[in-house]
DNA sequence: TTGTACGCGTTATCAA
DNA sequence: TTGATAACGCGTACAA
């Protein structure tokens, strides 16, 4: 391995001088300047980013954590790379490298701030994951860190999701403007914190309006399109049929997309059929899927441009941020108003 | 920051026993190693891994670095974001962490073992980067790395790609084999090592069977939906239509599909359509598009393996894959025989 | 403008 | 079984 000192010897000059050199730090005389460069050039020479982390007590990286639910793999894989271009787009300008683990296994065992700890990461960006185990010790260590669709009180993290709510209230409030008054909802079993805010939301929009929720249309799902099967079988089945559904998430609609078809129910005809996230293939069905559409990469953006920030400034106070999402409705929504 | 020596100090022993009993090495007595333990976890000590990189010279990370073209941005992700699924399925096993750092810009003036030197990474995986300019160099430092997408000499680097080839011939000899006679297909501009191999053994077939493949059935698209728009486009326009077309990628056989419908053209009666990757969103299409599937996952799985046996053992040569593919005739390929 | 001495946290070597 | 010392490559503080 070539170091400071290699460079230094061919140079004829002091391993310091070579440090002021790569650093643009100090006084070098522009001659001598030239003459270590040339010679990092032909020897090949790269920093050694591990000492000089060491030194400093940072890594010039940061880590982005996802947690996966082993369940769900495909769907948050695909979910969070999304969020990671946005991440990638800031740390390139920054220079700053990336960390990528995603975490598995049980949420309550998991050491979350491992990589801060461990691999001196100088700030962790946490997707999926709830603050509450957690705050303590970034407010303690001014951890810089921001939690991706979470919410939590003001301190030292940031915090940032979608507006849920809104886009779950511009669903429902398009389906009753729309006529329908008998509509299911796919919620899921081990609910993540966007999933229940879409879910309350509804509700309360449905109480605004004085619309009956009969607890039969409440159906459960596994994020994945398997749920949205179930789902729609079961509705198959009913005496009293809804006249739309709403699904928590884009996967869990094609699925019931997919299976309505097999089963014969016309969407939108039959039944109308609303998703959440704006995946890309929802626009591609025939018809498209309506669905909310999420800024994911601005999330991620914005996540590593507040972690970043943090990095630099020590004693810059945490920001929340909420995502406008944009509601478009498309084919599978019919209307009942003639 | 909590470092052995405060372990040390308040258990009353030496750092270089903390040390001793962090790695599990040399002998320590049961009692002490106790004492030690137990300090650890009260003041929350994590050993420096940049002091211990420091010290032995690597990191315990390797590197995915996949290459992204700018124009084919969301595409690229999509499909790159499979394999790295798979690399962090062995990683997580491994204990090893992953610096992900997406290439952009001009390809010819990356520096793509940047990482290996200045990160001091164990190990690369570099994804739709040609070893032509970089192998002299990982020959010589003997760099554990695994190239995905690409072919080589036999030698220190790992190679590893689908089996473009085969799949192609199948695609081209079902075609002809249900009378297809007059086949289109759209190849890239700046294409891939993946797209060539596709391009080139369809070729082959058709030779073989001895069946004109007229300079207008040639197009070109740009790996994205608008390519394959464009495709349709011009051959909405021919005066002999093709009764087939195969696209380069999935994402170009979703431009003709979607574009196809607009123009009124209907896939498969009118003409049929295959696409080659295998993405998921293929089999939801109504009728689902025909394609090659390719194990991304497995693709990355193995490029992680042979890099961290490479790492483990700097004498170990590099190995040759090529991964099966499977080709799926699906809804959008109508046979002309009766 | 250039150089010397020291410390960052760890592990390896040798000694007790 | 335990401890002292040196070394990894770099940057800072201070000196020349």
């Amino acid at each position: 391995m070539t170091t400071q000192k290699d460079v230094a010897k061919k140079a004829g000059v002091s391993f310091i001088t070579v440090s002021r050199v790569i650093n643009n730090k100090g006084n070098v005389k522009q001659k001598t300047r030239e003459r270590v460069l040339k010679v990092i050039e032909e020897l090949n020479y790269y920093p050694n980013t591990l000492a000089q982390g060491l030194n400093a007590n940072k890594s010039n990286t940061i880590s982005i954590l996802p947690l996966l639910r082993e369940i769900a793999m495909m769907e948050e894989i695909s979910f969070y790379r999304r969020i990671i271009a946005g991440v990638e787009r800031y740390c390139c300008e920054s220079e700053i490298d990336i960390l990528l683990s995603t975490l598995r296994g049980d949420p309550e065992k998991i050491d979350y701030l491992r990589h801060y700890y461990l691999r001196k990461s100088d700030g962790l960006i946490l997707i999926g994951i709830s603050p509450d185990r957690l705050i303590d010790k970034i407010e303690k260590d001014k951890i810089p860190c921001s939690f991706i669709g979470e919410k939590g009180r003001p301190g030292r993290a940031n915090y940032m999701h979608s507006d849920n709510r809104l886009g779950s209230r511009q669903i429902t409030e398009y389906l009753l403007k729309n006529g329908h008054k008998k509509i299911a909802y796919i919620f899921t079993e081990n609910p993540s914190t966007d999933v229940i805010e879409r879910y309350e939301s509804f509700i309360e929009v449905m109480e605004e309006n004085r619309t009956a929720f009969p607890e039969e249309y409440l159906l459960y799902g596994d994020y994945m399109e398997k749920g949205g099967r179930k789902a729609i079988r079961k509705i198959a089945a009913m005496k009293d049929r809804p006249t739309a559904i709403i699904s928590s998430t884009d996967t869990m609609a094609l699925g019931v997309f997919d299976e309505a078809k097999k089963l014969g129910i016309d969407i939108p005809n039959d039944i109308s059929l609303v998703g959440f996230d704006g995946h890309e293939f929802c626009q591609f069905m025939t018809p498209p899927i309506a669905t909310v559409i999420q800024d994911l990469e601005g999330l991620g953006y914005l996540a590593a441009k507040l972690t970043i920030e943090q990095i630099n400034d020590p004693d810059k106070q945490g920001e929340s941020h909420i995502f406008p999402v944009v509601f478009e409705p498309r084919g599978t929504v019919k209307s009942l108003i003639d």
